[in-house]
DNA sequence: TGTACATCAGTGAACGCGCGTTCACTGATGTAC
DNA sequence: TGTACATCAGTGAACGCGCGTTCACTGATGTAC
């Protein structure tokens, strides 16, 4: 995205910048499914049909949340990941992501239920999402496989026998050098701890059950730091 | 539920399923947000009025939609459990369970996804979801309580403070005798697991990554079984 | 057993509303010479 | 620097569609005596 010389262009970028925006703010009163390019239209003060415009129909502008979402994510906690300064310490380094996921999933849970709640119907997420979406769980993977350079060894973890290896083959050679199937596999369950954690938190499961959120979430966190033998 | 005698009792109780099997398959095509009344009674060729004297509205209809998911998935994982027949076969319990859930999940993952996906916009969930959706929290937590009565302690677990104490008091005292800090911190982080697992398997972001979802599961299920000390 | 009355299921019209997308068109901005 | 032409943003009307809920009403079923 280079800098916009003329005044169309610079007129384009902020419009679109403002229908995103307004198509934000809609995501969360009404939730994905009823987000309307009419109404933005309508506080934008200008004819529906403009809208086209910019985005050539409904689906492509939830593309585009989606990615920005994705996006937004991954480089915030790409910035707690960078901020640790001992990059030895891995435990930290997980634990600042982990915690940077978690605040920005309470900030706009509307956003993260658009990326890790129920599919949108009738929505078909095309392959521009799919970039954007590995990139928090390839920064997961890097703590992990970093650690496991240093030497470390994955706590209390079950053999792993050549069909479940097969099966997890394109998460371990994701980077380079490989991950031992052991830590890959640790590396999935923290993943769908973390993300099972948060999900249930922000969708009201814990309810009643849980007291303190906050309290409990960073000892799950550091439980699985503990599990992935980290620290 | 006692048996219908008059015909009218009998007509009113067909429909009321009728009503509900066709929500059931909406909610599958369209998802919750969408789930339309007038389509129900076109369906079954009534005026659409009539659909009101079997639900007062369309959230009554959701929320009867969410109570029989809730009651349907914890009557199948009771079953799973009590099928075990070694009660003393912890790790077994925990397996079956957990694989009845996942097969539960993707058998109906739109039913799945209404119970544990995004939150339906502007449907706020009524007291009567709530028992339902205990059922099968409860059963996870029987089985770990189980083993710890037998002497079971969990793999690895980190020392839990008193405030974490604090924090997950409703949960370590839901079931008497109470189930230990530590336990309850690793099943709490086991239910984490398992409805995170199944969401972002469903949900596609395990798309490409991982290439056996069932013997990847399985794997995990062991892992967590290891964690909680069963076995 | 028969009758009178109350209850309930279902109708059809209506209220008021919103949606995504297309299309021919106007007028402003940008570009090539 | 000025002009001719091409590009693009935005309009407003239209197409065809769907929704939840209410209400006065008819006719069938159930119940009390």
């Amino acid at each position: 995205m280079s800098a916009p010389r003329t005044a169309r262009a610079i007129a384009r970028a902020e419009l679109t910048r403002a229908i995103l925006d307004l198509a934000g703010h809609q995501l969360a009163e009404v939730g994905p499914a009823a987000l309307s390019v009419r109404r933005i239209a309508r506080e934008l003060d200008m004819a529906s049909s403009a809208v086209y415009r910019y985005f050539p129909s409904r689906d492509a502008l939830l593309t585009a949340l989606i990615v920005e979402g994705y996006d937004d994510l991954g480089g915030r906690a790409e910035a707690a990941d960078s901020a640790v300064d001992d990059r030895a310490d891995h435990a930290a380094r997980w634990r600042a992501v982990a915690h940077t996921v978690h605040d920005w999933a309470r900030e706009q849970p509307h956003r993260y239920a658009l990326l890790y709640g129920s599919p949108v119907p009738g929505y078909a997420a095309p392959q521009d999402t799919v970039t954007p979406a590995t990139r928090i769980t390839g920064l997961l993977l890097a703590i992990v496989r970093d650690a496991e350079q240093a030497g470390v060894h994955p706590a209390g973890v079950l053999p792993v026998p050549p069909v479940e290896a097969a099966a997890v083959q394109p998460v371990a050679t994701m980077l380079s050098p490989a991950v031992s199937d052991e830590m890959t596999v640790r590396a999935l369950t923290a993943w769908a701890t973390l993300f099972g954690h948060i999900s249930l938190e922000l969708f009201g499961h814990m309810h009643r059950g849980v007291l303190d959120y906050d309290v409990h979430f960073a000892q799950v966190v550091d439980q699985v730091a503990a599990d992935l033998g980290l620290a």
